[in-house]
RNA sequence: GCCCUCGUAGCUCAGUGGAUAGAGCAUCCCCCUCCUAAGGGGAGGGUCGCAGGUUCGAUUCCUGCCGUGGGCGCCA
């Protein structure tokens, strides 16, 4: 529970009681919103309007009723009926001035709202198969996911971070294979590589280190490979399951080290990636350990038993048409194979066990087709699909000189996060991922995200966060001291509107929490920017009158906590200096 | 073909069942004897894709159409 005053709660509070003489107000929508224009006070509310359609009654009448039993306050300065029935309350200056001074006596707790919905939730996001190396895509969930969890903890929520490691499946085994064929060369036995298999080079070096660990250990004769593998040109996927078969069938016990060593490999690399990028996770779910644990078998039964599953063609099928779905799905396939959805089925169903109220899936757009499946094996199950909800993340397009960048998913040659982060920096990319609504496709200025130059907003805001501590130094002053500062004289109307942006951050990032939507943040906090450099340039911090300069420093002090709790929601860096 | 997404200023994008729809860039004009000009002020620029519907009120919600991107595996 936060101590820090709101304005908008003291009025909600007030138009509560107001309200009170109208009982059909609590089945209304009723909003206390900043008005667009200065001459419309700062909130209007539009109860009346509301009220005026159930009560059949004129509502400007209305507005006469509601404004009539309106509490006094102190922080009101008036209150008045507007265009067809809004309520228009204009505050007291004193109502913002309070702002700074409460920000500096409680900085770490600023924006965090009531909490009285602090419960448990799951985020799982990234989740990309551990085959190579993260792509620009992923990066852009991997940022999503990680604002979006850090701005649910700030509001109160507890949050738990998961990524959920495909390492069971096909693209694993593919993997593994490209690996063992890459190292075979390596012997001298040379297998055709399979244009479908894993091309980057990365494999190679996987192929490397194994053979300069264990050296021929692993060998098999090429010949007793290809014999009665089919032609690739004819099935080429074929031609690849086949390969994977005779890896297994050959090497024995031996195939679970070279599928492991690919594995340490590459999820390693992805998380000292994510790691550097700021992006860390409470725990990497294994989709093996389901079907270790038999948690899968059990999902199925308890699907089974609630008579959802029909068994057709060899195969077990889930009645997902029956929730919603185009078509039925297979949850174990003819070979007796469980099929990536029957995993993940039991990989939601115990995320609810594990106790979470809730929980966020974040996917790339490309899997929107699966949302009514997972939903309806949910809801199959007896757990409320309401309680998930996914977050669609569009893909990010690179731009460099105006031109496409285009990342090739063939042939390994796509544009790595790493590529990303060593050419704009760790800033720029986690706050330009989150720039736009996520389920907005990206457009990605590369030759943007470089520039130092007023252009670019990573620079600046964290050049008004230098700004600000450029100040603060030169005073000298401990911040502790500007709490009990006078700001009843920040009468400026550049301060004033500073102090009113430093008023909307908490519901700004109760917007954004309720909305999954990190880049509401983003924008605030360019807006907070163009607030401190518009007073920078109309007023002197370091005043003469003594009285003054502690009240400015004040409301500097106070906006420097809030740029600093922004961006580290986002995962920028606040500099002192640049 | 079916499903999903998006369509807002020249460009990239915010925004909302409400009052005169915003920002940045680009274009034009202006502001440093002063705490960082990596800054600020001003001007021009719009049929919120099109057409219906619901509503006191629609850019916002619903339907259809057009356009963008994506999805329609016993792959993951």
């Amino acid at each position: 529970m936060s101590s820090h005053f709101s304005p908008k709660t003291h009025l909600a509070d007030l138009f509560t009681q107001a309200l009170a003489q109208f009982p059909q107000a609590l089945d209304i929508a009723i909003e206390l919103e900043r008005p667009k224009q200065a001459s419309h006070g700062d909130f209007a509310c539009n109860a009346a309007m509301q009220l005026a359609k159930v009560l059949k009654r004129n509502p400007r009448e209305v507005a006469q009723s509601i404004l009539a039993s309106l509490p006094a306050s102190a922080w009101v300065e008036k209150s008045e009926i507007a265009g067809p029935g809004f309520i228009n309350v204009f505050l007291k200056p004193a109502a913002w001035q309070r702002v700074a001074t409460d920000i500096l006596r409680e900085p770490e707790s600023y924006g965090r709202g009531d909490a009285r919905r602090g419960g448990k939730v799951q985020i799982e996001f990234v989740s990309a198969n551990p085959t190579g190396p993260l792509h620009v895509g992923h990066g852009r969930g991997a940022a999503f996911g990680a604002s979006l969890a850090n701005v649910l903890t700030h509001v109160g929520q507890q949050v738990y971070r998961e990524y959920y490691v495909n390492d069971a499946g096909r693209q694993m085994d593919i993997l593994a294979l490209s690996t063992w064929l890459r190292y075979l060369a390596l012997c001298g036995e040379f297998v055709p590589f399979p244009g479908n298999a894993y091309q980057g080079g990365y494999v190679g070096a996987m192929a490397d280190s194994i053979y300069a660990l264990h050296a021929e250990r692993y060998k098999r004769a090429a010949a007793e490979i290809m014999a009665g593998v089919p032609d690739a040109a004819a099935d080429d996927e074929a031609h690849l399951d086949a390969l994977i078969a005779k890896a297994k069938a050959l090497l024995g016990p031996d195939y679970a080290y070279i599928h492991g060593h690919a594995l340490e490999e590459q999820l390693g690399d992805c998380r000292n990636d994510l790691t550097e990028f700021g992006v860390t996770f409470d725990k990497w779910f294994s989709e093996r350990s389901l079907h270790e644990s038999g948690l899968i078998d059990r999902a199925v039964e308890q699907l089974r038993t609630h008579g959802h599953l029909y068994e057709q063609d060899g195969a077990l099928w889930f009645r997902s048409t029956a929730f919603g779905d185009e078509k039925d799905r297979v949850v174990r396939r003819e070979n007796g194979i469980y099929t990536y959805f029957a995993a993940d089925i039991a990989y939601h169903l115990n995320k609810f066990e594990r106790g979470f109220e809730r929980v966020v899936d974040v996917w790339g757009a490309d899997h929107h087709g699966y949302i009514p499946r997972v939903k309806g094996a949910l809801a199959a199950a007896g757990v409320d699909p309401e309680r998930l909800t996914v977050a669609l993340v569009q893909f990010a397009v690179l731009y460099r000189n105006g031109q496409k960048a285009s990342m090739s998913t063939r042939a390994g040659e796509y544009v790595t996060l790493r590529d990303l982060r060593a050419e704009v920096g760790n800033d720029a990319a986690r706050f330009f991922y989150v720039l736009r609504k996520s389920d907005q496709h990206l457009d990605f200025d590369l030759d943007l995200a470089k520039s130092q130059s007023t252009d670019n907003p990573v620079y600046y805001i964290q050049y008004a966060h230098a700004r600000i501590c450029s100040v603060l130094a030169a005073w000298g002053g401990v911040e502790s001291d500007l709490i009990g500062a006078n700001t009843r004289l920040l009468t400026h109307a550049q301060e004033l509107a500073l102090l009113r942006r430093l008023g909307e951050f908490p519901e700004t990032l109760a917007n954004a929490a309720r909305d999954l939507a990190p880049h509401l943040v983003a924008y605030y906090l360019k807006e907070l920017a163009a607030d401190l450099h518009g007073l920078y340039v109309a007023c002197r911090f370091l005043e003469e009158n003594q009285e003054l300069k502690l009240a400015r420093l004040a409301l500097i002090a106070a906006t420097r906590h809030v740029l600093r709790a922004g961006l580290g929601m986002l995962g920028v860096s606040a500099p002192a200096k640049m």
